[in-house]
DNA sequence: TAGCTTTCTTACCATAGGGTTAATTTTTAC
DNA sequence: GTAAAAATTAACCCTATGGTAAGAAAGCTA
């Protein structure tokens, strides 16, 4: 519900009826079925979504046409193709429904320029943005210095509720590993 | 030089005069010998520099010692301890002169507040923020993707005049192998 | 509930890359 | 320019993870 993202903006901003108003109308509530594809790779992307329920992911294939998770998103993420939507290119993920689901679709410019009639945002989407990079950092040093057991756990930490969500495969291909690899982790961790 | 930074600006957006002033008040030059380091791991960071000539590189060490090679920085990259400036946490990183190398130093802070006395860097600001989430997506996708040896052949196109500058265990710890494997890998090329 | 489909586990062997050490080459320092 | 230090290569074997395939379990569908 719309609700759900203007109460997440509410608790970094204060929001103005005017600029409420505004995301109202540009704002676009759908629901989604299991499955279903929100980004395909190599189709043009303008828009970005907000989660309120359900679970999402973004992938690409690799040229063997194997799969790899870069986000999961739950309610209250945003997920999209960022490096399409910031450099205009064609989409080189596919971002899919792992449940049901429910998001706020927005037009990936008219969302950033809301700056531009409201800029009390301009702090916020800036602020917004440095976490984006700050996440993308913490990945990348995650996936170089942790062992495949350690980022499981990590991720166990990170996404408490995802699992029932997910299939064991997606969660591999975001480590970074194979099922069979993930499962033979899960064994030894039940173990002990 | 700090000409070089005024032009980089100015190929990106027109600059007034009491902006370039600005930037001189609050840049300050430092010619920095091999081997120095400008951050360092566990201390408070609050500087963002500029490579006008030479070779930086930030680096974090895991709990086994092991180093790992978040980025490579040469004339006209920013670099700096992106997680910290933006989480306003201690250095996770260090950040290395890998040759005597000259760099405009900022203050943070500073420099990111120019957008305040000088709005029309707002959007230039915004939109190096969205391109350093777009490096950093592709960053990630290609660790998850491509080989040791493909990596070692993008590695190679995205900073062709970086290996003379750098020892074969930094490359090695930016692709996420050993020295030896890279050896290997290079090897291996130069039979082909 | 039965039957079908998908996912998960297990076991096998294969392989990329890691760790250690020693020999060679390159760089640094005097 | 030479000696010392550091980096690279090479060879060894080791380990984590991959690929394939088969069986077990779970989830859907009728």
């Amino acid at each position: 519900m719309l609700e759900d993202l203007i109460s997440k903006i509410e608790s970094q901003m204060p929001l103005s009826i005017d600029a409420k108003k505004h995301i109202f109308a540009i704002a676009r509530e759908r629901d989604l079925k299991k499955g279903s594809l929100l980004i395909r790779e190599g189709n043009s992307v303008n828009k970005t979504f907000f989660v309120t329920a359900g679970c999402l992911r973004s992938y690409c294939l690799d040229k063997n046409g194997k799969e790899h998770t870069l986000q999961f998103a739950i309610k209250n993420w945003w997920i999209s193709d960022f490096i399409a939507i910031y450099t205009n290119e064609l989409a080189t993920l596919t971002v899919e429904c792992l449940t049901d689901s429910s998001v706020i679709e927005f037009n990936a410019k008219e969302l950033d320029g809301i700056h531009k009639l409201f800029p009390e945002f301009e702090s916020f989407q800036r602020h917004n943005l440095e976490r984006h990079v700050v996440s993308l950092h913490r990945r990348i040093l995650n996936q170089m210095q942790l062992t495949a057991e350690e980022r499981y756990d990590l991720f166990l930490e990170q996404y408490p509720d995802i699992e029932q969500h997910t299939r064991n495969y997606h969660i591999a291909s975001y480590l970074g590993i194979t099922q069979q690899s993930l499962s033979r982790i899960r064994v030894k961790k039940a173990k002990n």
